[in-house]
DNA sequence: CTACCGATCGCCT
DNA sequence: GGCGATCGGTAGC
């Protein structure tokens, strides 16, 4: 029976997302995130909402980051750098989570064919590789996340999840929103990465 | 292993 | 006109 035993997987619906963007973030580690049946569980998620400095959202609405003030639990996809996709998952009011980090299980064959050459543990660890892996682009922004060719599937891990400092930002550095799974090979860098002296 | 660099686009000042 | 929520290659320790 799918009473209320603790195996049920909850909705990630709008109400989901609609939470504080913080705890958005933390539960996903864990979920499955699928396009077109390829890629699998989240591993690295970062934070960002409009009252911070280091978010898209920051100064306000804009063409761009448009999706970030709709309906939550849609996709922002934007190009970074001029070459790369980043997609976050929008939560309301300017907020949304990056996702920076999938470990690969579904779809292996597509996504070894997108990156070519690159070692398994490499495929999806960065929010541009997963992009390339998944097949992300601009054609998939503010797209809905509960309808094809996206699927959420499963419940946020029960294992440790480790906050950390988000990456590859230059104001509001001290913040911990960046969410990541404890011991994971699939990190885009390892939590608490510095200097690795000795 | 770390460090630096170039690629290349759209947004914001 | 400047600069990013990055990546992959190359050079050097």
């Amino acid at each position: 029976m799918e009473d209320a035993s603790q195996e049920s997987a909850p909705r990630l619906d709008a109400a989901f997302f609609a939470r504080d963007v913080e705890l958005v973030a933390r539960d996903l580690i864990g979920v499955s995130l699928t396009v077109d049946g390829v890629g699998g569980p989240i591993v690295e998620t970062e934070a960002y909402d409009a009252r911070d400095p280091a978010s898209h959202s920051f100064r306000g609405p804009t063409p761009r980051n448009a999706v970030m003030f709709g309906p939550p639990g849609h996709a922002y996809v934007y190009r970074i750098y001029g070459l790369h996709w980043c997609v976050n998952f929008t939560c309301g009011h300017g907020a949304a989570v990056l996702i920076r980090a999938i470990e690969p299980t579904m779809g292996m064959d597509e996504m070894r064919a997108r990156r070519t050459g690159v070692a398994e543990r490499l495929w999806c660890a960065g929010p541009g590789r997963l992009c390339e892996a998944l097949g992300i682009d601009g054609s998939l922004n503010r797209l809905p996340l509960d309808r094809p060719p996206f699927a959420l599937h499963g419940r946020p891990t029960e294992a440790m999840v480790t906050p950390t400092r988000r990456v590859g930002i230059s104001v509001a550095t001290e913040v911990a929103w960046r969410f990541c799974l404890a011991g994971s090979p699939y990190l885009s860098k390892p939590p608490f990465a510095g200097p690795s002296k000795r």
